[in-house]
DNA sequence: TGTACATCAGTGAACGCGCGTTCACTGATGTAC
DNA sequence: TGTACATCAGTGAACGCGCGTTCACTGATGTAC
């Protein structure tokens, strides 16, 4: 965050007297304490299973410092969601700025989308993790978020000229189940011991294919009549 | 359970005596707390979050007695994931007894798993919560019960002559991306307030349009060319 | 069949522990003038 | 610029509570003879 981005009230002091202000410690201590949930659900922990103390103490703080950025858990675990959800638009972002590959498009994308899950595992962790195992609350916001990629994955569709025949009830429709396919792939890649270079190429292709027979189902499909 | 599938050893009284023996009344207890951490867990949380206590207060017994049963939470957990795998193969098992309609078969089948689905909606809700955010060993646990119902699908599948233009470890693959469909269906079904039939049967169009087109896309697929 | 003994599912009390939450505090940062 | 005061993120101690686990027990059920 620079300096620029700050009301002018809370950078009241000269350039040169540095440091950061009161205002973005806090921030800082937020995140750590943010990361700090991630880090300990990256073992595979669910995040009802975490308590205050111990992300605290992971974070480096003391327990009743915590209520000066939240209220509870629950709101530190929407708070992930919101920053997961954050995430998941830069997969998007970043797709569209390296294009994709004209030739055998899926493929490239699937492993855009690999290097992507790769470099924010905690996240992914925690978004496929709670998605359908986390409290009713959290799993809602995760569902809106989901539901926010895909309509966005959707218009990206639309702009590249996929899918074309599709109504767009029915590429939303083809859009969610690549999404939910896409964050079960996750958990199972993410699961597996980090040495087996084999058996994660293996998953990956797997999932190549089932992405494969949803496209080409889509590129068939037609609306029920009614 | 009947007398006939006791070994001798374990009924030595007269039939007139009647009343469970005791090795019966322990299957019963253990029931009960199989029973409990269902119902705790059936609105919406998950199984990490139960407490041991909790579940043998709901069960009607002692925490101490929790022991005879369990070494500890987790292996419950693990039988609550072999219960859930048999309520599964028993899907399929009456799903073969009923016949599918030959006009739309799929529409059928799905109906045939939501009436199962609201039968068995705690154990479901169990299954689906669990299968990405519980503890890893029930996390594995799951995704064997998983990948045995793709397989019994799978040869369901060839008796009936459906996709037997697949090789059997492509019909393996649609058979997975069936089920992990079927499963995120059911969480997003069984997450509906109850008093919601038309957004429940949006739902359920909606799962059946994913299965649709899985399946036309199953129809045209063909392995990668290496 | 009747009797004396063994088994063991479930009990109730006790333990030490980490938990979430509260509170008055402190001292660096920020504001007013 | 310098000074006096206000703010407030983080502290450290304390609380009552439910937790998992242990233990010796009890009494109905089961076994041996």
């Amino acid at each position: 965050m620079t300096d620029q981005e700050l009301p002018t009230r809370l950078r009241p002091r000269e350039p040169l007297d540095a440091g950061p202000t009161r205002v973005e410690r806090k921030q800082i201590t937020r995140l750590h304490l943010l990361a700090a949930a991630l880090k300990l659900m990256a073992e595979g922990r669910g995040f009802s299973s975490l308590s205050l103390r111990e992300v605290t103490r992971e974070a480096g703080v003391v327990p009743a410092s915590f209520y000066r950025h939240f209220r509870d858990m629950e709101e530190l675990g929407l708070s992930l969601v919101e920053q997961s959800g954050v995430t998941l638009r830069r997969l998007l972002r970043e797709a569209r700025r390296d294009g994709i590959p004209p030739t055998d498009m899926l493929r490239g994308s699937v492993l855009i989308y690999h290097r992507f899950l790769n470099a924010n595992r905690e996240q992914f962790a925690f978004i496929a993790g709670e998605r359908s195992g986390g409290s009713r609350a959290i799993r809602n916001a995760i569902r809106t978020e989901e539901a926010h990629f895909a309509h966005e994955m959707a218009q990206d569709m639309r702009r590249l000229g996929l899918l074309s025949r599709l109504s767009t009830p029915a590429l939303q429709m083809v859009c969610g189940l690549v999404v939910t396919t896409m964050l079960n792939a996750a958990t199972d890649i993410l699961d597996l011991p980090p040495d087996r270079p084999q058996a994660e190429a293996e998953l990956v292709d797997n999932f190549v294919q089932q992405l494969r027979v949803i496209l080409l189902g889509a590129r068939v499909w037609k609306p029920p009549r009614r």
